[in-house]
DNA sequence: TCTATATTCAACCCTATGGTTGAACATCAA
DNA sequence: TTGATGTTCAACCATAGGGTTGAATATAGA
């Protein structure tokens, strides 16, 4: 079972655009805080905070080399996430369903 | 494309233990305000404020009937969420692939 | 050693959030 | 009509969160 600080801390961290952002580039290879930082319009410590988030959620490790911090994303506890909202899979599918059921009563309707 | 404002307030409302529990609830069925704000020790208000931030992630809509509002799950908008997770499953996964291939170089090494 | 670079830390500001309470509103039932 | 029930609203409080700035720390390079 995914304990559920651990749940909250995901979820919190993926609520935040630049974090995200922060994640996708970090999904492309390992990066320093600093390339990190950059394309947001936002100081320095600003970034550095919403990395302090996601390493919080155990989403972003860090390897210290030398002055430079080297950021890569660990996807792990994402997993836990997902399998939360696999659980409501079948909610929005049923739903969907009906939707098809309905169309498909209207199509027959149309053809009489 | 799924609107990274609604991912935010997605995210943002999953992020909380009680709200979770709510649509957890809610999976089961309909239920009131009143039957959804019971199980927790917090003011009647206090669960109503959950359940706004549930409507405002247009997670959870709502049929007044007379005095009582009844809830209900609309699990779509966690499609979006899962997608956005769903990129990111192929990095647990070869982070898992990377482990089974050290265990095994391991049994090899243990095997000579 | 001196200086520039990469990063954090601490203090602060403002707004959002989770919680409370008490009053208000709407509706059902007597 | 009166009273009980289900719910929201408004005001408030405390804490967390996103952002800033300026100083501190650590390291690389001249």
């Amino acid at each position: 079972m995914v304990e559920h600080q651990q749940l909250d801390a995901i979820f919190a961290a993926l609520a935040d655009p630049t974090r995200r952002a922060m994640l996708r580039q970090l999904s492309r290879g390992e990066f320093s805080v600093g390339e990190l930082a950059a394309p947001f319009s936002m100081s320095f410590a600003g970034a550095s905070k919403h990395l302090k988030a996601l390493e919080k959620a155990g989403l972003v490790t860090r390897a210290i080399q030398g002055r430079t911090h080297l950021c890569r994303l660990n996807a792990q506890p994402m997993h836990g996430a997902l399998e939360w909202l696999r659980y409501y899979e079948n909610f929005w599918n049923a739903r969907l369903d009906d939707l098809e059921r309905e169309l498909t009563a209207d199509d027959e309707r149309k053809r009489r």
